[in-house]
Parts: structure tokens; sequence; C-alpha cells
DNA sequence: TTCCCCATGTAAATGGTTACATGATTAT
DNA sequence: ATAATCATGTAACCATTTACATGGGGAA
């Protein structure tokens, strides 16, 4: 159910229309849970129903009609109710741990190596731009920012501790063997 | 579908039951996937209509009767495949980034910051256990071995990375507003 | 006698991905 | 012309989680 908790945490910080969430969720938080739009329309359905977001319709002319949404004071007290609940433990899911671990095609792992250390170092690049731009004096910080700092560090630090391993692994399979 | 490739991976190292597997699941590749075994059961069942495993049952007294599955040769064939196919960008989901983001119970956030980084001790201490014991010399290292070793660094790593950010953001919450 | 280990599953619910569907406007 | 952007969804499928179900053996 933490869909229903992003989707309201991003209308807390501004109302929105599923399309303007699935284009949230596509940057941002969605880089901490990623969701698509037909998930993104189904949840507020549901969260509608529940009563923890209201939603109004504003025409436009030449394009389709927007339903714009909000979080309700219930909405905010689900949020308040699932803050002060203790998360688990997290599960890491990795297709390319479970291929490391049963190696068997060098040239692919090494392609897979790659193509990742730059997907890391593109998001990586990504992450420090935010970061200068939005928070460039963090000890001024309180709130809603600071926990928003906060969030981006752990981007941060999942990025570098990414390329260090794709390092590591290019080191440890690029050696002596390829030449 | 990648349970099923975690399995046939685990299956080339030895031969198993659901059990024996599910309780392999419960460590080793089950920090990089993890699985219950009603997952495992129902996956064994399609990859064996699949031709990807075959079991035989051996009969146990004052045991239940055991159902050992092996990998086939089309499971390896499949293993194969899925190795030399590039793996893309690996999905990110996590509540407590969500939950930072959406900033509301400073203390919530703290106990569960210092839940997560005795995890992260925790679990480091386990890899860093495994590195020493099995692999003393990684540099002597090579194919499944490596492929195992360069996994578990991965571990590490993530657990590395997991302590330093909750270092940061204790100091960040700890701080002034505390005292 | 109570709990944990061994050993196998089924069933229901929830969550996520992929494919399908429609239709106007704006930029190349 | 063609593609991308705005805007909303439905439906089918696949994966994961949680609850239910059974039953013997050994240890505290």
């Amino acid at each position: 159910m933490a869909l229903d908790h992003a989707i309201l945490v991003s209308l807390t910080e501004r109302a929105a229309s599923g399309y303007d969430l699935a284009r949230r969720f596509d940057a941002s938080i969605g880089y901490f849970w990623p969701a698509s739009h037909q998930q993104i329309y189904r949840v507020l359905a549901r969260m509608q129903e529940a009563g923890w977001v209201e939603s109004t319709v504003q025409e436009q002319d030449g394009r389709p009609d927007k339903k714009t949404y909000a979080i309700t004071p219930a909405g905010e007290a689900e949020l308040d109710r699932w803050s002060a609940t203790p998360s688990g433990r997290e599960a890491v899911r990795s297709d390319f741990a479970v291929k490391l671990r049963g190696f068997r095609d060098r040239d692919a792992i090494l392609a897979d190596t790659r193509a990742r250390r730059a997907d890391h170092v593109a998001r990586l690049t990504e992450y420090e731009a935010s970061e200068a731009r939005f928070y460039p004096d963090p000890s001024a910080l309180d709130g809603a920012d600071l926990g928003a700092w906060l969030a981006l560090r752990g981007g941060i630090h999942t990025e570098r501790r990414g390329i260090e391993w794709c390092d590591e692994i290019l080191t440890a399979l690029e050696g002596p063997g390829s030449r």
C-alpha cells in the first residue's frame, strides 16, 4: 500500500491531476517509488472512495478536461498514521546480483556492468545538480525540506556505491583474463 | 520471471527440495532475491512442467517424503539464454525514502533510522564474515566463485552506504533541534 | 506441553506490468 | 505527414504477500 502514501506525499507538496502525478513519478518521487500512469489512476480512484483525496474537474479549451486531486483531512490523518508506523526492512531484489552469482557469460556481464555504470553516473549527475540547485545550504533546512534533502542524499549514496561496485566488477573481470 | 532464474542458479550449485530452497532463500541467494516457500513451490511446479527442472521423490522414515529437484539441460539452456540477455535498470522502491520525503513525525523517523542502521550493521557483519571465510584470497577466484564473491561485494557496498546514509540522517536530525 | 523443525502444498488478496483504447493540439 | 504532448482510463496478466491447512518428530 505504499504507492498510496507516495501519492499522498506528492499531493501535500501540491495538488495535481493523474497526469501530473505520472510525470512527477517519472522523476522526483519516482526515483524512490516508480509508478506508471495506469497504476496511479487506479490508486487515485481507490483513495477518492476512501475519502483520502478529492477531485475537482477543470474544463480546458483545446485540451481534455483535467481532474485535479487534493489531499483531504482524512488523507492527512492517514499520512500521520503511516508516518508514525515503524517501517520494516526493505526487500532488495537484484536481477543483476543473481546473474553475477550464477556467473555464466562473462561478456554479457561485462556489457551489463558497463551499462549499469553509465546509468548510475547519469543519475548521480542529476542528483548532484538537484542538490546544488535546491539545497545549497543544508544546515539551513528544516521540516519538509530537510526530509526531501535527506531522501536525495540517499539517492546520491545509492548511485555512488553502485558505481564503486561496477568498478570492482570491471577490475575483476577485465583484468588478466581479458588480454 | 526472475525468481525462476534465481532458483535455477541455486539448483546449479546443488540439487534441492522446495524446503531446502526456502531455507537458502532465507539467507544466501535470498539476500538478492527474497522468496517465500509458497512462491518457491509454485515456481518449481511451473518449471517442472516447462521441463527446466526434474524431481525425484525420496522416502524418509519418520519424516515426510522429500522431492529433490535438479536442473535439466533445458533449464541450463534457459539460464544461458537469460544470462546473455541484457538486464534493464532495476527499480528502487523505498518506503523509507518516501517517508523521509514526506517528513512528518521526527521521532518516528529517528526511531526508524536507528532500527535500519542496526539492521545494516548486522547484515554487514554477516557479509564480512562470509567474505573472510569463503573468499580469503579473491585474486585466486574464477568462474562461479568469482561471480558469487562479486555478488557478495555488492551486498557489502549496499550495507555500508546504508549505514552512511543513516548516520547522515541522525546527524541532521539529532543535532541542534534535539537539545 | 509447548514450541521449533521437517515437509508439502492451496487459496485469496494485493500490487505491479503490459497491452489496448481514444482523441485533440502542437512542434518538426 | 509524423511524432510528441496533454489527458483519461479499462482489462488481462503476472508476481508477491498473507492466511490457511496438515502432520510427525525432537528438544526445552
